[in-house]
DNA sequence: AAAAAATACGAAAACGTTTGAAATAGCCTA
DNA sequence: TAGGCTATTTCAAACGTTTTCGTATTTTTT
């Protein structure tokens, strides 16, 4: 029964008219009278017209698409950046084509290929923990596809299209607030050196003790790579210290998870001697009997969204006019 | 500098020779002759020559394109069938296009609508719970399209390709598992009327309740609607017997953090006198202080790949040799 | 040396759509 | 009645590939 789908050009047989007229009326152009426009719309509702994309796509050398690479889904942080993207594209007519890295460079140059083939419109990257080089965006945006980054922002190469929470501020409004609490020994638990992001929230960090008058303690801080190992590790060597510190600010919550999870097992009697807080105000915690102290909610939502509102100016506005950076306000959720 | 991509046309005109011999050589077409294949492959690279997927597909009458209508991606379980389902795409050179109904029926009916345009190759489904009609997807099957159904199996329509758990023998499995542990009063908390798979469950339950000798009580199955207000009712219900359940049998490991938040809510003190268990095995218990007694694994991942399997199948194989249903066995873990 | 066979390449059509220019028809005006 | 409008429709090219068939060239066989 593998009928093939009707055409243009079998509804213009059908009428005894060209397909250019069928085209037209299907488009409602001015130029086609009244009668012949109903009798397409309707021939074409009759044979469940449906018009191929690729052919579409061909001709106007424009897909339509909107490219996202994501590092995972399993994440909820991204996948709500996803609902902010989707929402915004499809009253935008376009389409979104939600692709994962996994975290792995190797995979991340695959789906740019896979983007290019596929002449996506316009991409948006947050990158993979292994990503230093971006050859192969550059090479992207020389083919006249335009890049946004977000939430993860490269290193190194400055000027760039991003959207992101602001890192730096949201970082000191936790420091400030831990103080607030009582707390002195504040660890940081720092994203992986290869993201500029790490660098931001450790800024932010910085900048808070000095302005709480806190000494900085190199001790205290600690690089991890995302992984539960990495975590566990740190936290174990932060209560190695003399004197452990009372609170931890994490990079992100999955390290907080991590790192309470940990300190459950390690001492199951005195815990909640560790207050933390991370970056994500992750949706399950709402079903969590012992929260952390606090969460830095980083807006995914509204972070895909301007992503794409990003996005979607730099693919129909002039050419070059300079890179543009959004940093959006973190919002500090006490639970 | 919106340089326009390089195509077959230009690497013949810069080589001398006709496009079909560009095209051959790409391909590594027999009837090339080796030096011109050099040739062309080492222009081709240095141009940056990238194949236009919309070319191909218009010319080839098809897509390499597998499309997935899940009802949301916050779900963690519906992220872990993605992977499954990728995995096995990538290798077998298909794109897979990743969309959510986010529960609605209108956006599930757009979805696939979108789907016919992109011409996609085939299609895996997991229905919204609004879906009970399946003119949207007869449709796509008309139109050649096959389409293979997971995770949530149609009511009514009972000839379908499709590949889920076992539910049935799994809640069986859970109540066996609750009953030697001593408990005698087991409540289900029923998923949506309009899924089937919310039958098989609660056939299971019933199966096992029977074979255990154990009374069913209609006063002890609540019907939910996959809406946190929807599960909590039924909870408060249920604890407003004059027996209440020791032990609750969930169509969803979401219900299982609702209905447990629900209680922490009501009797902060007198907690853990209910267990639970549910279908998922979330990966978000790791975390969990106070974990539910089990979960049952569904292995998302497995069953995604076998979606794709089997979708590959019917893409390839004859056109009819009738339906085809995969059933995989559920594993109980013990937290 | 002629015939046959193998090898390498090219011409052209086709996939379904869009779009500006050109054509046609009908009608009005002078 | 010729000329000029307007309203509607058609022509034809183009987008980038793939693929069938044909042809020219070379090699092998007799």
């Amino acid at each position: 029964m593998k009928r093939s789908a009707p055409t243009i050009k079998e509804i213009a047989k059908n009428l005894n008219i060209s397909v250019s007229t069928v085209s037209k009326a299907l488009h409602n152009h001015p130029s086609i009278g009244l009668t012949t426009k109903e009798r397409v719309q309707k021939l074409a509702r009759e044979l469940n017209y449906v018009p191929n994309q690729a052919a579409i796509q061909l001709r106007k050398q424009k897909s339509s698409i909107i490219g996202v690479i994501l590092p995972t889904l399993i994440d909820q942080f991204f996948t709500l950046t996803v609902n902010g993207i989707e929402d915004y594209a499809l009253k935008n007519n376009y389409n979104v084509f939600i692709t994962q890295s996994h975290e792995s460079l190797t995979r991340e140059k695959e789906l740019v290929d896979i983007m290019q083939r596929a002449q996506v419109d316009g991409v948006i990257v947050a990158v993979s923990k292994e990503t230093t080089s971006y050859d192969h965006f550059n090479a992207l945006e020389k083919a006249g596809i335009p890049v946004v980054y977000f939430v993860r922002q490269p290193k190194g190469v400055m000027l760039r299209n991003w959207v992101s929470c602001n890192g730096n501020e949201a970082a000191a409004k936790a420091v400030d607030f831990l103080v607030a609490q009582g707390h002195r020994r504040i660890a940081h638990l720092k994203g992986p050196d290869s993201l500029l992001t790490s660098e931001h929230r450790y800024e932010g960090y910085k900048d808070a003790l000095l302005r709480n008058n806190i000494a900085y303690n190199a001790d205290l801080i600690k690089v991890c790579d995302l992984t539960k190992a990495g975590t566990q590790k740190a936290m174990k060597e932060l209560l190695q210290m003399d004197q452990p510190p009372t609170a931890v600010l994490c990079f992100k919550d999955y390290m907080v998870l991590d790192a309470m999870q940990f300190l459950r097992k390690q001492s199951p009697t005195n815990k909640k001697k560790m207050e933390f807080i991370g970056f994500g105000n992750l949706p399950m915690f709402e079903y969590f009997d012992e929260k952390p102290l606090a969460s830095l909610d980083e807006r995914p939502y509204k972070i895909g969204e301007q992503a794409i509102v990003l996005l979607l100016k730099l693919m129909n506005g002039p050419k070059e006019e300079g890179y543009q950076n959004i940093n959006l306000e973190c919002e500090l959720i006490e639970y």
